[in-house]
DNA sequence: CAAACGATTTTCT
DNA sequence: GAAAATCGTTTGG
């Protein structure tokens, strides 16, 4: 089933982040079929965040699309190279967003491994903001897009997450926030070999 | 109009 | 473990 409106509308981004965990991001088009399960995310508290590219109600041309209702697609790009997912959350013009930051991959994975060109399935292939979005074949365009498809969609398949096996942390690459780069932000599924690596675990 | 920087990944040592 | 790659967005002149 994929999930409706009503999911990202919600006043607490916080939980919607821990929410996606379990859940399936889809994107099929070129008549290339990927899923994967979400087991990494990230929560964005619009304009009292630090963190967030929408900080202090900043509103640019970039960071405009957060400002839309929720259950749409923020992509931007980082370093020049590497294209990161969010998904927008709340009501209009309140900005919060939760970044995917890696998924466990469920179909096309042959599609993903020559994206990303890789042999054989790692880890390495979703583990990661930008790796994911180059084996969903996520880029900038899809800025904007709705989350209920046909094109790119997040579903729920009835895999439930123990809240046990759910760990809240901090966030990554988020130092220059100060204070809030404390806050617990960051969720994962423990012991899932497809959460990314980086640094501040 | 020019300059600096980043919610990262990969590669080299 | 450290450093490079690389460019759109943002900020300052």
């Amino acid at each position: 089933m994929i999930l409706p409106e009503s999911f990202y509308t919600r006043e607490d981004v916080v939980q919607v982040a821990s929410e996606l965990l379990g859940k399936v991001l889809v994107t099929n088009f070129n008549g290339e079929y990927t899923a994967g399960m979400i087991v990494e995310t990230e929560a964005y508290a619009g304009v009292i965040d630090k963190a967030s590219h929408a900080h202090g109600g900043r509103r640019t041309s970039r960071t405009e699309v957060m400002y839309s209702k929720g259950g749409v697609a923020y992509v931007y790009l980082c370093y020049g190279i590497h294209h990161l997912f969010n998904v927008v959350t709340h009501f209009k013009d309140t900005p919060h967003a939760v970044l995917v930051r890696a998924l466990e991959p469920l179909d096309g994975i042959p599609y993903m491994l020559q994206r990303r060109n890789k042999e054989k399935l790692v880890s390495a292939v979703t583990a990661g903001p930008g790796a994911l979005s180059a084996a969903m074949g996520i880029d900038k365009h899809m800025t904007g897009a709705r989350l209920s498809g046909p094109d790119i969609y997040i579903e729920d398949r009835g895999i439930q997450i123990k809240s046990k096996d759910i760990i809240a942390g901090t966030r990554v690459g988020v130092a220059y926030a100060q204070d809030d780069a404390m806050l617990p932000y960051r969720f994962w599924i423990k012991d899932n070999k497809y959460v990314s690596k980086a640094k501040g675990l």
